[in-house]
RNA sequence: CGGGAUGUAGCGCAGCUUGGUAGCGCACUUCGUUCGGGACGAAGGGGUCGCAGGUUCGAAUCCUGUCAUCCCGACCA
């Protein structure tokens, strides 16, 4: 290809709307366009890297038996209906883009395929002599983000690679998910990027086991704990460890202090010299149920320990045995909306009195009392005294009365000792989720009724898992990991040609067509080779090669007539100096060998 | 949805305080000079000042409403 011939348009200047790196410069490199929020066009040198990543992807879905298939976009509410997922995945935050025909039925547009594919699954497979088979499909899937950001990172329409496989038994499940796992690990590396593998949270996908892929960036939305021996890592949103002691209270009667404007743990311990582990946070919050219910909660942690939501949404859903439409603190417009008097916040305990709720107009009427068990293993403490400026002092749980549902809710954290080797600690990073495996067990197939018949003649659920990668942020990961000031430094598998021949002054004939016999004899040789064949100034043209990534670059210039080139490596600008013959060789085995590599 | 910010040419911005009929840099077109790290000169083209009302002789500028985009939180590949 020949960049007159490209449609590359360049900035200069950095778009103000792009915040992070990557969206940045593919802005700028010319790779995407934004059509709106979270919607953008991919333009040619972008859908070249997309077409390289689905190939890698394609490649090892089939060497691990996957059978490439492509489901409908439009999915009738019926299947979303009979999966129980409709009113989730519609109403409240739900995220799925959803419509009516002109005959009134309903359509929601594919934000995942799991009901798609398990009533396909239980029409086509009968008996368990079919199984087990894995499904996959790339395409573009929908959602309702409720924000998206950084260009393709969280987009509303965005590449996926979305892989269902079916299983007679759950043994059978596991090693398709372990086949999963080491493909994915070969796709990662075979794209050049560096990810970590992380025990994850299953959220509204549901089911068992599941891990996340995450490529490591500063930029990354999720934070990531890791042990420094490598043996476990996992999302913050999961992640578990053995709390840091707590500093015991010293002995003292109980009794009630006066702590005027204390209302924060920080303004509390730092007036009452007091260490943040020594006191009882308590949360006040609104559960919404797929139910209708509203449901307030009352969480009481370890003052120097962080709520984790995400656990806390786990812990009422299998509470309540129903989904949670979502969870959020209570304000006091909203307790004046239901006809309640303002809760003392600032200095609420863990025992605060139902009575409060009494009278609430769609609330139920008493709160369910969640705490977490260092909170709970605390054996003497500071709380709220459920009255405006006063604390109690010397508190313990049987002081209290009734005591809450014990259930993990914090936060792990940095700094705290791994559950499996207590003398390593946790560490923190950041990461760009690519991919995610899940056991989603029998789910949705005894939602759905696709069974199967065993070798005995009776009829059995599958056993599924589903495993996802987002091509498109994929890409965009990549850039986020490998890029310098000058531009992205594509690796060599997903950039969108291998090698970009410079001519640096076209109106020189030996450089002209020097640079053209290079660039027809690369082409023969099978290498994608883009030819700058402008009649910009060389150093014009040296800028844009940096800045759209191509990792090698070869200059015909000044020496052309010698027969001598410029070999440059864009990743650390090594140069070598060699001619024609020498040039073509070298390349044409370096990248051979380069993509032969992890195949 | 809650909190914050911004909308002026393809991109980056000034002008708004103090109303007087739109400007700068880059990009684009033509000509000349230049030609290995985003050249220089000259001449051009391109704008419903987000949109709708209002105030005024007159609105990019003041007022009201509205829409869009971005950032922080919940969502997730």
């Amino acid at each position: 290809m020949r960049v007159s011939r490209l449609m590359l348009v360049t900035l200069r200047d950095v778009p103000a709307d792009a915040e992070i790196a990557s969206h940045q410069l593919l802005l700028r490199g010319g790779y995407i366009r934004r059509i709106g929020s979270g919607i953008y066009a991919y333009l040619p040198m972008m859908w070249r890297v997309l077409r390289k990543i689905t190939a890698i992807v394609q490649k090892e879905m089939d060497a691990a038996g996957g059978l490439e298939t492509l489901l409908p976009q439009m999915q009738p509410a019926e299947l979303w209906q009979r999966s129980g997922r409709w009113q989730g995945y519609t109403a409240g935050e739900g995220i799925m883009f959803h419509l009516e025909d002109r005959q009134g039925r309903e359509l929601g547009l594919g934000p995942t395929h799991e009901e798609v594919i398990t009533s396909l699954a239980g029409d086509l497979l009968r008996s368990y002599r079919q199984l087990p088979v894995t499904l996959y499909q790339i395409q573009t899937k929908f959602r309702d983000e409720i924000r998206p950001r950084f260009g393709l990172m969280r987009g509303r329409e965005f590449i996926m690679k979305d892989a269902y496989s079916f299983h007679a038994s759950e043994a059978d499940l596991c090693s398709t998910y372990a086949a999963m796992d080491e493909a994915y690990r070969k796709i990662f590396e075979r794209c050049g990027l560096e990810t970590v593998a992380v025990d994850a949270d299953s959220g509204a996908i549901g089911g068992a086991a599941s891990q996340e892929f995450m490529v490591t960036a500063d930029a990354g939305e999720d934070l990531i704990l890791t042990s420094s021996d490598g043996l476990y890592a996992a999302n913050q949103e999961k992640a578990v460890s053995q709390p840091q002691p707590a500093q015991p209270l010293a002995k003292t009667k109980e009794g009630l202090i006066d702590t005027p404007k204390q209302k924060s743990i920080e303004e509390l311990c730092s007036a009452q010299g007091l260490e943040a582990s020594q006191v009882i946070k308590v949360l006040i919050m609104l559960a919404s149920f797929e139910d209708g219910q509203l449901q307030p909660i009352l969480v009481s942690l370890r003052g120097d320990q962080d709520l984790n939501e995400v656990k806390l949404v786990n812990a009422l859903t299998v509470e309540r045995s129903t989904g949670v439409l979502n969870v959020t603190p209570i304000s006091p417009e909203q307790l004046r909306s239901q006809g309640l008097k303002n809760f003392p916040f600032g200095s609420l305990g863990p025992d605060l009195d139902d009575q409060c709720l009494s009278g609430a107009k769609t609330w139920n009427p008493q709160f369910l009392r969640l705490a977490d068990p260092t909170a709970l293993a605390l054996e003497s403490f500071v709380c709220g005294a459920n009255q405006n400026d006063k604390h109690r002092i010397g508190m313990n749980w049987s002081l209290l009365g009734n005591t809450p549902i014990s259930i993990d809710l914090r936060n792990a954290q940095a700094g705290d000792r791994c559950l499996h080797d207590p003398k390593q600690t946790l560490e923190e990073r950041r990461g760009i989720e690519v991919g995610h495996i899940f056991q989603l067990g029998r789910k949705y197939s005894k939602a759905l009724d696709a069974s199967f018949a065993n070798d005995s003649g009776q009829q059995e659920h599958f056993w599924m898992g589903c495993y996802g990668i987002g091509i498109s942020r994929l890409a965009q990961a990549a850039v986020e990991q490998h890029h310098d000031d000058a531009g992205i430094c594509w690796p060599l598998a997903i950039a969108p040609f291998e090698v970009v021949v410079v001519i640096a002054n076209l109106q020189d004939e030996t450089q002209q067509q020097l640079g053209e016999q290079i660039y027809s004899k690369l082409k023969a040789a099978g290498i994608d080779v883009l030819l700058d064949d402008r009649t910009e100034r060389a150093g014009v043209k040296f800028k844009d090669a940096d800045l759209i990534g191509i990792p090698w670059r070869i200059v015909v210039g000044r020496d052309a007539s010698n027969d001598q080139v410029e070999l440059v490596r864009r990743a650390n600008k090594e140069t070598q100096l060699l001619n024609t013959e020498q040039v073509i060789d070298s390349l044409t085995k370096e990248i051979n060998t380069q993509l032969k590599r992890g195949i």
